[in-house]
DNA sequence: GATGAATGAGAGTTCATTCAT
DNA sequence: TATGAATGAACTCTCATTCAT
């Protein structure tokens, strides 16, 4: 949540700043009330625990939906910088395993708001960065099968899906086995990789 | 609110069966509605596709949660019943990843009402079967193990991870792609086989 | 508010006599507080006036505006019925002028309701019976001009500008000064009048 | 809230300049507003209109209902003004006719921001000019009366009916027809004339 | 003095649930 | 018993007004 908005620009006006802030305690108190209680909390508690008016909020967010994509904005927008990070800086075969794990993370620190993020409606949401994601994830796809890393015939769709499933189990299970999900996900990442003489065993 | 209903007494009047029918269009309505518009759907909007007042359906189930869990008992059951049927008929080794396939197909047909199945909730849910599945489970892991068809590291709660995942991949992508799901699957059953060599590849 | 809605058509079911009471009593409140309090009444109070929830006055109108919408409509549907009366009945020279002193009794019993009536913004909307006046009106004003009555001069505009003015007496004058509204129809009327020589006495 | 405005004490400091302007600037902002948008405009449309925040508005009128309070007398005075200048300058006869005609024009000029202008909520308003209509009308009328041009029996509740029936026919008709409050005001005052033998023609 | 962010009571509306018929 | 009208707390959102900057 830091790196968020309204990058400090030379000249910043006082006041701003405390607009800035309450954004921050309205997107903070959004976070914890949605992991608290799921995604029917009111607008006005979200308000209270800010500890602001609901005014304010809505000053902020002209609609209980524009505070939800903010908030699902600032996961993905950490979630793309770790994938960007990985596509640059790992060995090729590498980037994609460790581009989901970091994305994982991500998730779990954010646990209760991810009810909707990537899902079908998501994607192709207005002013969004999804087709970003697909097309960083594409590459990073082919660069892991050229490594042959991955199986030939898993495509971004299948990724997409494992990401979909991470999220799943850690909104319902980090809560009670906060480890859960990791074993969750180096089991999708074994199905992922070429299963040599696999058969041959059973 | 005294004897509610099922209990079939012997002799069973021609009132009883209107209310049966009465339970089963509510449910039918509920389990369509549900799919179509999500889990925002309204007990009156229910009611009306059922073709009853609302008052009947309040007769009927107590609250819009019984009805709920009632959908979620009408699933959670075919599912009990497939896993059974595959722990009885099938060989050993097959039994998982079958029983497993065929929970799948049931979630694909029941989308949109499996929001809260199998969640951190549900298991201890009043009245559900949810131990006797865990039984079952367990056995049917230890003998896909003992057949050397799963890894030996993998847990029921793994297991578990694997149909949430199903339930939440159906429930988000059944919509625009049927098959993902089951490539899904296939991806996570890979993920559970005893990978030979699988490193070496690497 | 008599004959409104619902033709009691031969069998009537016992229930639909609260809802049609319950209609009756949000109407009469509408009326009332609009008269007292202006058209900033809020739907809570009109409900708690009539004695009932909030609930039930949606149940009967969807939307605050929809009861607005009914009050004109009621108070139009009086004045057309004396309308097609007057039309019907006087004597062909007569019954404009009837009509304009009916239709301001009728104004003057619901005064505070009538903001919106006969307003730019209402003779075309949707399913209302405005058409209906301005044929009406039309005939009549013909006859009155043919028997010498009126102008030949004047127009349907005209007329209905007369109506909007009895209107805005009414509304702006009835509580104080109960009888000014039948002193500016008169004076109206006299204008409307074929004036032989009256530059003369001048 | 003590020295407010206007009292242009002996040496005008250059603050007060810019203040007289934001209030000029904020008095045309009501006034297009109020004539584009009706009377549910909020405050913070109308300082932004202005160029000014919601603050500086306040600071030049205590209340919402100020600003409109001072809308109304703008348009009070100058039709004051009028009346005076018809009252000085023309012949007995004709002043009443005149006033009334002018009276219409500045209304036309100044639509959607005189909804309760001589209402009867207005004319005992703290500080405007009413009772100094009245004494003016009063002359007038006395004068046309003697004149010949205007009824016996008409009173200055008649007359002051005959500028609230113009304001209301200019509000709801001269956006759509900008002549018909003319016709109706030429109406009025063929009304106001002694009919000689009019009724002899019917 | 001007700004505009914050306020918060209150608006219109919904919906799970109750109850008179 | 089934009905659907009634309920009313709670919801999202607005806007006249205040106050820190």
């Amino acid at each position: 949540m830091s790196s968020e908005q309204a990058r400090p620009e030379d000249g910043e006006r006082p006041l701003r700043r405390d607009a800035a802030e309450n954004r921050e305690r309205l997107l903070r108190a959004a976070f914890d009330l949605f992991a608290e209680q799921g995604p029917e909390v009111g607008v006005n508690d979200i308000a209270r625990r800010a500890g602001v008016g609901p005014g304010t909020l809505y000053r902020r967010f002209p609609t209980k939906e524009a505070l939800i994509d903010a908030l699902y904005d600032i996961v993905f927008d950490e979630i793309l910088d770790t994938v960007h990070q990985a596509l640059d800086s790992e060995e090729p075969g590498e980037a994609l395993e460790l581009c989901l794990r970091r994305s994982g993370e991500i998730m779990a620190s954010h646990r209760g708001c991810l009810a909707r993020l990537w899902t079908a409606a998501r994607p192709d949401g207005a002013g969004d960065r999804a087709p970003e994601w697909w097309a960083v994830m594409d590459r990073m796809l082919e660069r892991a099968q050229s490594a042959g890393r991955v199986r030939q015939d898993v495509t971004v769709q299948d990724v997409r899906a494992c990401l979909i499933s991470v999220r799943c189990i850690v909104e319902e299970t980090v809560a009670d086995s906060p480890d859960l999900w990791r074993r969750h996900l180096d089991l999708l990442l074994a199905g992922l990789r070429p299963a040599a003489v696999t058969q041959a065993v059973g």
